[in-house]
RNA sequence: CGGGACGUGGCGCAGCUUGGUAGCGCGGUUGCUUUGGGAGCAAUAGGUCGCAGGUUCAAAUCCUGUCGUCCCGACCA
């Protein structure tokens, strides 16, 4: 699909699934690699990587906890330490079997999550109530083998972080896993501009190994959802596995108290679907690779040394405090280089010209709005363009904050929710009191999941399918 | 694993029905002219048509097999 064509479209679901696979591949985010559900992550998907990375291990770090690296290969038989996890996670495991030539005594996993082995090596470090809580942290690659692959949204191997912690109590335990959700949702709508719903999962979305889930979910600009992250009160069950036991002050043998919590290269996928349009990708200011880029304008040979010279003093004077780049590529004209740098989902772009200059003004392009501001003076331009920066941040949070309202739905009965679902994704908000079985039965009628069931609910209301009374409210979608 | 589509210069595709010396657009290179919303002209390089068999005087094209990728479902961050 050329970029022209990209602008076009039919709507459906798998043009809109198009679009964001030749979106990833134009905007050089991500490519395919030669084994089937890998990809690539290309130079400028893994600058913005590194930025959501920045602003997290920042938070991560600020909350009191430290960076560690556990080993990729894990024994086989940690697996089935724990009766829910090797359920959940079995399936979906890449095995080695063979080492240096020879079959191996004992199959290893690749890590699709490290719980195991990090909990194996806890158990050694823990003997007493002084030697918590662990608050650990790891950026790591892991491995599950999916049936359908989708760029950063699922991939057999993707790049996360998984936090791993043990505590005295239940009560420590239940408040970090809070907190760490708490860090996502900043993550999520303060850096990504994406807002989100926090709560917490149903038993049939729970993680495998985990006595609750947290999560932050987020909608799409089709409508459907997309868990952001998600941060796991996992009880003793993991404890008890391995054996994390410590003394307490009263001389008790006690087992520890965990959580985890993890954020994975989807919230790329998550920037590209919940913000991009039909001309490509729309970045959010804090995250970006580039937060502006200067395109020069120019005719003859002196107007070019002109221009140059000054765009390059626009740059360096900008530096300091913006993340600038100079397309001071020869082969393409300006109008070239506008649609390039749209569809990369720069937020602004400088338009310098021999006029500008004369005028000392420069034009900026507004990648949110698509709007031109001519004449800006370019006597403190830093703090005019940090200021659109921060406006545009804003802006696109709110656009998707909107779009979200627009599409939630609330609906009494059964009937209701089929015939909204029936044409459009949306988020369905209503009282729910079934159970799993229940839950399956919605989703191969509807396709639609229970997301999250939001934190703080006071109000009571009767269950949309079994008519009980109850105070759960949740939210219904399809999701990703 | 089921359903669908597709493998042809770097990329996107046509050619296949009806076998007969592999073509188009974009991109690349060189030169000149251009440059405020996807530049023009000219010259030039680049492909054993996914792979393996088979049919035939002759296969990108027909037959058999095989491998791979993408899309839609079941599974999931």
């Amino acid at each position: 699909m050329s970029i022209e064509e990209l602008e076009e479209g039919d709507g459906t679901e798998s043009d809109r699934s198009k679009w964001y696979t030749d979106t990833i591949l134009q905007s050089e985010l991500a490519d395919y690699a030669p084994v089937k559900g890998c990809m690539v992550i290309r130079p400028y998907g893994y600058a913005l990587w590194e930025n959501i990375q920045k602003a997290l291990d920042k938070m991560i770090k600020d909350t009191g906890h430290q960076n560690a690296y556990f080993p990729m290969l894990i024994p086989e038989s940690f697996l089935n330490k724990e009766k829910q996890h090797v359920e959940g996670f079995a399936p979906e495991c890449a095995v080695v079997t063979h080492g240096g030539g020879k079959k191996l005594e004992e199959p290893l996993i690749v890590r699709p999550t490290s719980e195991t082995i990090i909990n194996f090596m806890f158990a050694k470090w823990v003997q007493s109530w002084r030697d918590l809580p662990i608050l650990c942290n790891q950026w790591a690659n892991v491995v599950r083998w999916e049936m359908r692959t989708r760029l950063f949204l699922r991939t057999l191997e993707f790049l996360w972080q998984e936090g791993h912690t043990a505590h005295a109590t239940e009560q420590e335990a239940e408040t970090e896993a809070k907190l760490m959700l708490e860090q996502y949702r900043i993550l999520a709508e303060d850096w990504l501009a994406l807002p989100v719903l926090t709560g917490e999962k149903t038993e049939r979305e729970r993680f495998a190994g985990a006595v609750r889930t947290y999560c932050i979910e987020a909608m799409m600009r089709d409508g459907k959802a997309l868990q952001a992250g998600t941060s796991h009160f996992l009880g003793q069950n993991f404890a008890k596995a391995f054996e994390i036991t410590f003394q307490d002050k009263d001389g008790n043998l006690e087992f520890a108290w965990q959580t985890s919590w993890g954020v994975s290269t989807r919230l790329v996928g998550a920037i590209v679907l919940g913000h991009g349009d039909d001309k490509g990708l729309i970045l959010p200011p804090k995250v970006a690779p580039i937060q502006v880029v200067i395109v020069p304008i120019f005719k003859t040979e002196e107007e070019k040394a002109l221009v140059y010279e000054h765009c390059n003093r626009i740059k360096s004077e900008l530096g300091d405090q913006i993340r600038v780049h100079f397309d001071d590529r020869d082969q393409h004209t300006p109008g070239f280089k506008f649609n390039y740098w749209e569809q990369k989902g720069v937020p602004v772009r400088l338009n310098i010209g021999p006029k500008d200059i004369a005028n000392e003004v420069v034009e900026i392009a507004r990648r949110d709005t698509r709007e031109k501001i001519r004449g800006v003076r370019q006597a403190g331009l830093a703090n005019e363009l940090s200021g659109l920066l921060d406006q545009i941040q804003k802006n696109i949070f709110n656009n998707a904050l909107e779009f979200r309202k627009k599409n939630t739905v609330s609906v009494k009965t059964y009937d209701e929710m089929k015939k909204v679902l029936a044409d459009k994704n949306v988020f369905v908000e209503t009282f729910f009191d079934g159970n799993g079985e229940d839950e399956g039965r919605i989703k191969d009628e509807t396709k639609a999941t229970v997301r999250v069931i939001p934190f703080d609910q006071n109000e009571e209301g009767e269950c949309f399918l079994t008519g009980r009374k109850t105070s759960r409210k949740v939210i219904f979608a399809r999701s990703y």
